[in-house]
DNA sequence: ATGGTCGGTATCCGA
């Protein structure tokens, strides 16, 4: 498959950038691997106020909307068409920038595109033991019945999710049984959130047999050689929209890159 | 079994 977008074809990617200030550079870098229509940021970690403006343009990517906050969260919409905001609600009753919603101008129509940064969790498995867990599963869990009421049509959702679906969605399924992002509670909330009418986009090209995976921890000496990554980054489509799914990239490579994101971007095309 | 490394406005917390 070719990693370039190709006329007729819409590319969208996701990446989790740890720091927008900080890796202005390789987001142009993504944009030179992969030339997305529309690239979806999360953990941005930039305050409204102090949003670096000039860059879209910069790269060739003049339409804009982000929400963000002091050190935490934040995501942001790039795109090569125009955008409409769509109102997103706060999670959880938190305003903490998870979650931004648009409409992508498209020639055959409007889709809807949600960009959405799960929390991580914390540590430990526990709800009663651990807020952040409690937070993580509420969020799914108020996610889920935001999409019963309204079932998706020509929507993409986007996003760090912060679970691992599948058993080859990790190093090893055993062993991270008991870990925060694949334990049995998050992957079926996520299998829920997705049952209210999306696919998975990417594991429709990669069979459930075959490891698949968006991050590999920072604490590692050597991330590729010892590869104990997880599928954390998702991109997900509304099911009228499976028929024009035409391929996937997970830019694997960018792991590699100087003083990168511990999440590499994802990419998906449509034909639309 | 343990601890390992990042980024932010930061000498800790979240990931």
């Amino acid at each position: 498959m070719s990693t370039k977008a190709r006329p007729g074809r819409f590319r969208i990617a996701t990446w989790n950038i740890n720091s927008l200030r900080l890796r202005q550079e390789l987001l142009g870098r993504v944009v030179g691997e992969l030339a997305p229509d529309v690239i979806c940021l999360q953990e941005t970690k930039v305050p409204d106020e102090l949003f670096p403006t000039g860059i879209g343009a910069a790269i060739g990517y003049p339409h804009v909307v982000y929400r963000g906050m002091k050190s935490y969260n934040g995501v942001a919409i790039f795109s090569r068409v125009a955008l409409e905001p769509v109102a997103a609600p706060d999670w959880c009753a938190k305003a903490d920038c998870r979650h931004i919603a648009v409409r992508v101008a498209l020639p055959s129509g409007p889709v809807l595109l949600h960009d959405f940064y799960v929390p991580a969790g914390g540590d430990v498995a526990d709800r009663a033991a651990n807020p952040k867990f409690a937070h993580k599963l509420d969020f799914v869990a108020e996610a889920t019945a935001h999409f019963t009421a309204d079932p998706p049509r020509r929507t993409v959702l986007v996003g760090d999710l912060n679970i691992a679906p599948l058993e080859n969605d990790v190093w090893s399924h055993k062993q991270l049984l008991d870990v925060v992002s694949h334990t049995p509670v998050e992957t079926q909330g996520l299998n829920d959130w997705m049952g209210r009418g999306f696919v998975d986009a990417v594991r429709h090209f990669v069979p459930p047999d075959q490891k698949l995976y968006s991050w590999w921890s920072y604490r590692n000496r050597d991330w590729a050689a010892s590869d104990r990554g997880r599928r954390l980054d998702h991109v997900w489509v509304s099911k009228d929209l499976v028929p024009a799914l035409r391929g996937q990239t997970i830019l694997r490579a960018a792991r590699d890159w100087t003083q990168t994101s511990d999440h590499v971007p994802v990419a998906v095309d449509l034909e639309l």
